[in-house]
DNA sequence: AGTTAATAGTACCAACTTGGTACTGATTAC
DNA sequence: GTAATCAGTACCAAGTTGGTACTATTAACT
């Protein structure tokens, strides 16, 4: 149902918890579990992707723990979908060029290609920083459709 | 991977068929599964979905066949995705409200929300007639993000 | 040095979802 | 009445995903 995996969605939520403090927050796997409310294996299988991917730092040994790779207003929430989720990709034909038989004759194949490019664009409009406040309504604001005639035809 | 069911784009590839042509054209299951190199068993069970969903007309018996139940710049990306895909719903906590244990505390639940309207809402403003031709790339101006202040501090 | 607290990595499984097929019944044109 | 076509349902195999368990490695602290 265009649904990103729920490990994405813990994703975001956990690292706006590092995000909510400005002075780079420390925290572990299991203070993180308590604060979300949410499994401790689960929390950890995230946060080692997200370090692998170069979202979180992490520090081992005693005392250690995670926090924020980059400042809040620099990880992109389409960043955590592409770290968790993969490569953003709302159609199969998107990322996986030539699996399509009918690629050659198909009329919405490069269609498909700027809307996604667009989506991708707007999530990637939105920090983490920006998660832990109420966004605005105009958030990624539509203009009409003067430029094209085609809805009014 | 954020991605939306095969179903969901099988079945706006056979709906971009209709829309190419301008008079109310009528296709059997048969010529249109031949016309998008699909597989017919499949073209039928989606065909019989977006009837259901009020996409499309049947017209059962010899020489029967579907046809678009509104013009082709009346029927949107979204109402596809919503037919065949179920309610658009990014996260599962926006379309399971209650189902979420930190639902209470949630500190990005109301920002979901808002990018999930939003994320529609862009491809409720592409019309099937649209996507019968090459998209122009401002499809979905975004605008800067000079009225936020949160990406510059 | 030894102990403890923490992450890294991998492997695994059960449950759900999805693409795809098959079959039977109902309706209409000729 | 016969053939063509849609309607509905049931079914299955394969892939994906959420979730868990276990071992190895690293670092702080005493
Ligand atoms: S369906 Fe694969 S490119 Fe259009
Ligand atoms: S995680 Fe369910 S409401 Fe935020």
């Amino acid at each position: 149902m265009i649904r990103m995996s729920k490990q994405t969605d813990y994703g975001i939520l956990l690292l706006t918890e590092f995000a909510a403090d400005p002075g780079g927050l420390t925290l572990s796997a299991r203070e993180l579990s308590e604060r979300a409310a949410l499994p401790l294996p689960m929390v950890s299988k995230i946060l080692k992707v997200l370090t692998r991917e170069g979202l979180l730092l992490s520090h081992r040994g005693a005392r250690g723990g995670y926090r924020l790779a980059r400042r809040p207003n620099q990880i992109t929430v389409a960043d955590v979908i592409g770290a968790l989720d993969g490569p953003f990709a709302m159609t199969e034909c998107v990322d996986a060029p030539g699996d399509c038989r009918q690629e050659s004759t198909c009329p919405v194949r490069t269609n498909w290609h700027l809307i996604n490019h667009t989506v991708y664009k707007a999530l990637d409009n939105i920090t983490l920083w920006d998660m832990t406040r109420p966004l605005s309504p105009p958030l990624i604001p539509l203009t009409g459709r003067s430029a094209n005639p085609l809805k009014v035809a």
